[in-house]
DNA sequence: ATGAAAGCGCTAACAC
DNA sequence: GTGTTAGCGCTTTCAT
């Protein structure tokens, strides 16, 4: 691998010359300029990352953490941040915490040494401890909001509001809510959201869990929520009620005549699953590129105030929820 | 952020010393290394990855390229790498070329310079860049097979075969392949293995594409499905397939009475799809933990010899694939 | 406009 | 067993 100092030789400059001629700064002779640049092409000179990080600090590399790489909640959230990475030519480190909270720490601070700037993606780290590694690297939380720290995040609560809104007004009066992992924080910003709305419409929410925000952890649910003899079941995510959908079909319960499901993100692609399932539709994956130019921002100044950005989200009516039976009766009856 | 100097002046000793104490390797005085860690720990010292980079040129990092993050298929590759790579401390970079092959060459130039050791997963360059890639750096091919470089990929056309063998037992003499991304080269295997079965078994075997990997594709392939007239189609996956058979059980198409449909990969959980897609089953997930293992055999003996590793894949059949309809009356004639 | 030289934080000879 | 020192490849004053 050619160095800066064989372009040096090379193009009959010193290496400092070479260094501002492609660093584009300084005020270099534009025939100078060509003739290094022209030469470093030559020797296909590529500067070593790892030297010039040492020199300046600045590695051009941004750190991701987050709790499952395979989770389909989670892929397009890192592909948005990728893309906005290459094209400002920043490199992208990530790191899968395998949904343990636990090790989080130990991963954050790795990946920070090599990184400017971080985005961390449904951390479960405590509200100080973000606030720490915040502190040490320019930070960025995605589907997380901590005061004083950058972040992206979906309105749970609203959406969750919602939810249970629609619900109501279809005559569920006891619904159950299966909630997802113990330890996210965005499971918190739902509970808090349907217990809020479970008390404004005098609705009777039971809440479950945790399930792993998986289809099996929901098909895994399918028992217990027959069992529950509500008519109404909420999932922490798409994947949770998409299981359960099809395991109590299996089972031969009516959807949404005897039971509506209902589910969150809007991750599903149309035709995935009949019927169709409600749900609270979220611009997830734009997280990803927006949580992406924030750091960038950040970078770029760290003076700025800290910015978050609350997602509003939407209800998604679809075929898996419907009235209650009784009142689909009585509304028959009267009709 | 704490230095090696930090250390070396807070415990009374050389930063050559503090260098071998946290190292292991040389012989230090048993009492000093004790005291050195034990400062090290009392001012949270992290060695500067990028200064160690530079002095010893292990980055102690590795580099994955891949075609699309939020691919389900990939997504439990990635997570096996980077649950090897924590094991082993490695941090991991991934690129998303987002599958477009003219920006693999750009990725895996910049991935290399930060890592000790790449893994391209259904890497689309030609062969020869592969080669010349894997020369610069340690390299292992992730569902991809070159002459002379690590790697593990899927036999996918003896799954294929399988399949179509599968397919030509229950009747079946004019087979629709619904091919993947031109530039996919698990596609070539596949298409290959299904051309040397159809003469093998004298199917007439048709193939149609490219299309994209996903439900989406499978869909908007139904209408040209059903027009081709053909009693039994393979998708290039279980995406494809899937898209398909949603879509045309919605235009009234009996499956598999009508037609057949089988996939490639077994990546939907039970219950996703009814009736459960038959398909061909490989243990693609494993491909990351194998490709991982493979690189770091690599990177701790450059010499070996080059390693190769072609998973076998076995047939799952399911309740989407049956006998030609003509088959079937024929059979219930006669019994 | 360009060059010389001092680091960035660490490892690895090489001395002692 | 421990210290000294010369780099690793780059950026960045400071001279000129």
């Amino acid at each position: 691998m050619a160095t800066i100092h064989d372009v040096a030789r090379e193009a009959g400059v010193s290496i400092a010359t070479v260094s501002r001629s492609l660093n584009g700064a300084a005020r270099v002779n534009p025939e100078t300029r060509r003739r290094v640049i022209e030469t470093a092409e030559a020797l296909n000179f590529r500067p070593n990352l790892a030297a010039r990080g040492l020199a300046t600090g600045k590695l051009g590399n941004v750190g991701v953490l987050l709790p499952d790489v395979s989770n389909p909640f989670f892929g397009p959230i890192v592909a948005g941040i990728a893309q906005v990475a290459q094209e400002r030519r920043f490199g992208m480190f990530l790191a899968d915490s395998r949904e343990d909270p636990s090790v989080e720490p130990e991963l954050v601070a790795r990946l920070s040494q090599q990184v400017d700037g971080l985005i961390l993606i449904a951390s479960r780290l405590e509200d100080d401890d973000v606030r720490v590694f915040a502190q040490r690297r320019p930070t960025v939380l995605v589907n997380r909001l901590v005061d004083g720290v950058d972040g992206v995040a979906i309105d749970a609560a609203q959406g969750m509001d919602d939810l249970l809104t629609h619900l109501a007004r279809m005559g569920h009066t006891s619904v159950l809510y299966l909630d997802g992992p113990a330890a996210s924080r965005s499971g918190r910003a739902k509970r808090a959201g349907l217990t809020a709305a479970a008390d404004r419409l005098g609705v009777d929410l039971r809440i479950a869990g945790p399930h792993a925000p998986t289809f099996a952890g929901g098909r895994a649910a399918a028992q217990k929520v027959v069992d529950s003899g509500r008519t109404a079941v909420i999932g922490f995510d798409d994947l949770i009620a998409w299981g359960l959908l099809t395991r109590v079909r299996e089972m031969g319960v009516d959807v949404p005549g005897r039971l509506s499901i209902a589910g969150f993100d809007d991750s599903l692609d149309e035709g995935m699953v009949t019927p169709g399932l409600t749900t609270i539709a979220a611009r997830s994956g734009s997280m990803g590129t927006i949580a992406a130019e924030m750091l960038e921002r950040r970078l770029a100044d760290v003076t700025l105030p800290p910015a978050s950005e609350l997602l509003r989200s939407t209800l998604v009516v679809r075929g898996s929820t419907g009235p209650v039976e009784s009142t689909r009766e009585a509304a028959r009856a009267i009709g």
